[in-house]
RNA sequence: AGGCUCGUAGCUCAGUGGGAGAGCGCCUCUCUGACGCAGAGGAGGUCGGCGGUUCGAAACCGCCCGAGCCUACCA
């Protein structure tokens, strides 16, 4: 064990302490996990960050809620498992290695693409450990010894594995489509990887021989090789299989007219012009009119030669040189403003160019059918319930996956073509000959897109294509836990290949949490400059402090939007709780645990301990609904509004008063008790504080080395005890009403008072129990006497049945307690007459449940009460007074 | 265009059919022997608007207003 600082500072200082325990629990090696038959297995695997990446808000997160579950789990006696490592993050990685070569003027060209690559992987291991170190000083509790990365050899096996397969089966295939294409980049996207954005443009109506039409993109006017209409467009129905004579920038084009279904004929003029090479529609319209395809814009975003006297132009410069020369031939018909989503690339912003090539595809849809029936057959459950329409509706739309990237940085497709007959050979293998002629061969020199790899993490992290012990043991994983941005990039994708290669879901639930905002509800951004740096954090408040505001924030469908003063109020939290086990440690002198065990429980003990088991079902219940938020309010609610503010404040009595050793042996016991398993309850949140103030306190020699892996707390039914809680809730309710009259009456809290209460019922015992309680709580000289009456110029409060009196005599002036009185009277009265006329109505009594209407009743009944104590008092100061 | 989510105290948000809640902020008091990163007390809300269902609506339904997000080939 490592020893902790000698002395407990006033204030909690979460550095040192953060310092201390983390390589502890590391080197004892609680966070691995092994297959183990006979444990029932929990496993988790991290959404993998990028692995050039550090740790930003939604990665705190992510992480923190993970590292939550994994370690109550842990706790709680599963063989738990949570799998790190880093993903590669093609696009990304390779512009920010891209970036620094140019500073030092060069580009990958100039290294060719073997250094280049070389270059990279030195990247990643010169920056690889960033996120992983932060990770750790988050706390995160992953079994490191398992870390993986999606370029590891054991991963990239299972890529190939699952690439030659699905070639074999006819799902990965390759065709000329069109293309979301990215000039800056110079890669082909996926349809997710394209955003959209609103932008002004012109909407130019250009004349088509006898036609007008409209469009956005004038330029692709040199590669139209069509004219589309409505088919039921009476206007243009004439038209339809006539080739047209279009004047035009390059002289007079010969152009076919052809009618499609894909026409609005209320937009525009109704009538379209066909770019199959620049346009997805056109394409699908041009393939169903059999039109050839013409392109005019190459890869690098510039006019190409068959743009004739525009060739080697920008495609934007091209657009606004086109608009002057068809205005100066008279072929502009008018020209209107018009705002619509362009495409973006959502690494650069790079307008999106839909180009027609060459591409590797993955047929989803069979597998997209599958992964819909595992989620609607309940195998997997998304939480919360309302994305799975989301996720419904993405599977059953979805489109042919492009999988292949124009870049250097990923997993190259294992894809070869002989040189010699052209054959196209797809192998597990590197081939260096073709197989079937022996001629040379060369490999395709794209990658694959980087969510082909990630989609195999749930399995290839443990160990597939082999049949290991770790996926017998842990797959499918028990929960992911992630954001929605990447629900269609991720989480789909791991439900097809999963369901595909295991035959089996590859997660059980999947708890989707929302993005972090800033506290004007603003995603964060660099360019906004409102990010809130998790590292910053953590050092300013601590890491536990830190944690509990992103899980008290985390509720179900809602944006986490973080303000610095909330994690500032859980940094008090934290203290809160250091002071209390600070007070209890510092009074545990003379404390026998054996000893204590005999001594009788009172009610406060009794309370205290039902209270604990009460939070801890809580606690228990809402961590299985993901309810995180719940969770961290039910033991915050504990800690200090119960424990702290109430029990501890009671125990001081027998604490300090040391003559009844019983009583103070039994205050000592429940402090040690109650604090050690609210310790442990509080550990998977905040687990660095609690870790050290648990290694301090009191505890039996079988206990384990570290809460860490300490049972978690369960509450038995022998703990709930309702009669104390009755009770103790009559005990507060006095000396909440004594503190009240005495804050109402401005009396200084130095002033002893003098108090009668005359108990009703069922209270008199706990309340003569408590007396020395409540004279310590409240202040006061306590009588407690079932036939007492009231003493001359006292004040009155009325708790359930009991009526307590204040005598202020000397202390106040009797007009501000009718003040006080005449304030409780409107309240009763206003109850009162809500409850009559809501029990008057013939309805309410008749068709509202009975034990409803009985609860009106028995609620009437004690606001009369509390209306006839209060009026009387009134009647009794007024006589007083005189 | 379609879909989804959200409008509750000054701020940030819990609360899915029976007495309007929390944290922070605000006001008053307290230099009490765990903690001023504290303690005690208090003020503050026609639950976005209108209509409907119901004995009963902040909650369920419809429409409207406002904020945001996602999906989409209206050139």
């Amino acid at each position: 064990m490592s020893d902790p600082a000698p002395v407990l500072s006033d204030r909690y200082d979460p550095a040192a302490v953060e310092a201390r325990w983390y390589p502890h629990w590391e080197s004892r090696g609680y966070f691995s996990a092994d297959p183990k038959p006979q444990q029932k297995p929990y496993s988790i695997v991290i959404p993998p960050p990028n692995v050039t990446g550090s740790l930003h808000m939604g990665h705190a997160l992510n992480n923190t809620l993970q590292d939550v579950l994994i370690r109550m789990k842990r706790m709680d006696g599963f063989n738990a498992l949570w799998v790190p490592g880093t993903d590669h993050a093609g696009i990304a990685t390779q512009v920010v290695v891209e970036r620094q070569l140019a500073a030092e003027g060069k580009t990958k060209e100039d290294l060719g693409r073997e250094a280049f690559v070389e270059r990279v992987w030195r990247w990643k291991e010169e920056s690889g450990g960033t996120i992983i170190r932060q990770l750790k000083r988050l706390g995160a509790s992953c079994d490191w010894s398992r870390e993986r990365f999606t370029m590891d050899p054991g991963l990239s096996r299972a890529v190939r594995e699952v690439f030659v397969r699905l070639y074999d089966d006819g799902l990965i295939y390759r065709d000329d489509y069109i293309v979301n294409w990215c000039p800056r980049c110079q890669t082909v996207l996926s349809d997710l990887e394209v955003e959209r954005e609103d932008r002004d443009a012109q909407f130019v109506y250009i004349k088509y021989g006898p036609l007008t039409l409209g469009t956005v993109r004038p330029e692709t006017k040199l590669g139209d090789t069509g004219i589309a209409v409505h088919p039921k467009d009476r206007r243009y129905a004439k038209y339809v299989g006539q080739v047209l004579d279009v004047p035009s920038v390059q002289g007079t084009a010969k152009i076919k007219v052809v009618a499609d279904e894909a026409v609005d004929p209320d937009f525009g003029t109704g009538v379209v012009k066909v770019t199959p090479g620049h346009d997805p529609v056109d394409f699908e319209i041009g393939k169903r009119h059999n039109l050839p395809i013409k392109t005019v814009i190459g890869f690098d975003g510039k006019m190409t030669a068959e743009a004739g006297k525009y060739a080697g132009l920008d495609r934007f410069e091209a657009r606004r040189r086109i608009v002057e020369d068809m205005q100066a031939l008279g072929l502009i018909d008018h020209i209107e403003p018009y705002r619509h989503a362009v495409g973006l690339c959502y690494r650069c912003k790079t307008v999106v160019e839909p180009l027609v090539s060459k591409q590797w595809y993955v047929n989803v849809k069979p597998l997209a059918a599958e992964a819909i029936k595992a989620v609607r057959q309940g195998r997997i459950k998304i939480v919360p319930r309302g994305w799975t329409k989301t996720y419904d509706h993405w599977m059953e739309n979805i489109r042919p996956w492009c999988i292949s990237r124009q870049l250097w940085w990923g997993h190259r497709i294992p894809a070869w073509y002989c040189e010699r007959d052209g054959s196209v050979h797809v192998s597990r293998e590197d081939l260096t000959a073709c197989p079937t002629c022996g001629g040379p061969v060369r490999q395709d020199t794209d990658v694959l897109d980087t969510w082909f790899s990630s989609g195999l993490w749930p399995f290839s992290t443990l160990g597939w294509p082999d049949d290991t012990p770790e996926l017998k043991t842990f797959y499918p994983t028990s929960v992911l836990v992630t954001g929605f941005d990447i629900l269609f990039f991720w989480v789909a994708r791991m439900a097809m290949l999963g369901l595909r290669f295991m035959n089996d879901v590859p997660f059980r639930d999947v708890y989707i949490h929302a993005l972090v905002r800033d506290a004007e509800g603003q995603k964060m951004s660099k360019s906004k400059g409102n990010v809130i740096d998790p590292l910053v954090m953590m050092d300013k408040y601590g890491t536990d402090a830190f944690r509990f505001t992103l899980v008290a924030l985390a509720a179900q469908g809602r944006d986490v939007r973080l303000a610095e003063e909330r994690i500032e109020g859980y940094r008090n939290f934290a203290n809160k709780l250091w002071n209390a086990a600070r007070l209890v440690l510092s009074n545990l002198d003379g404390y026998d645990a054996r000893q204590a065990a005999k001594t009788p429980a009172g009610l406060a003990d009794r309370w205290i301990v039902s209270r604990l088991a009460a939070t801890t079902t809580e606690v228990r219940t809402s961590l299985r609904r993901y309810r995180f938020n719940d969770a961290a309010s039910a033991v915050y609610q504990f800690v200090w509004h119960e424990f702290c503010d109430w029990y501890l404040e009671i125990a001081k009595v027998a604490l300090y008063r040391r003559e009844d050793a019983a009583a103070r042996l039994r205050a000592q016991h429940t402090l040690v008790t109650v604090l050690e398993a609210t310790l442990r309850l509080l550990h998977p949140f905040m687990p660095f504080i609690t870790e050290e103030l648990w290694q301090r306190l009191p505890r039996d020699k079988r206990a384990p080395d570290s809460i860490m892996v300490a049972a978690y707390p369960k509450a038995s039914r022998r703990q709930h005890d309702a009669e104390a809680e009755r009770d103790m809730t009559a005990v507060m309710g006095v000396v909440t009403a004594i503190r009240n009259i005495r804050g109402e009456m401005h009396i200084a809290p130095g002033v002893t008072l003098a108090v009668t209460v005359k108990p009703g019922g069922e209270h008199a015992a706990a309340l003569r129990e408590t007396a020395r309680l409540v004279e310590f709580l409240g202040r006061c000289r306590l009588t407690v006497d079932p036939r007492a009456a009231r003493p001359p110029a006292s004040a009155l409060a009325v708790v359930g049945a009991s009526e307590i009196y204040v005598e202020l005599a000397g202390v106040v002036d009797l007009a501000a307690e009718r003040a006080r009185l005449e304030k409780e009277l409107k309240r009763a009265a206003d109850t009162i007459a809500f409850l009559e006329a809501k029990l008057a109505r013939p309805e309410f009594v008749e068709r509202a449940p009975a034990d409803i209407v009985e609860k009106e009743r028995d609620r009437l009944a004690e606001q009369h009460q509390l209306q006839q104590k209060l009026e009387g008092s009134l009647a009794w100061l007024t006589e007083a007074s005189r």
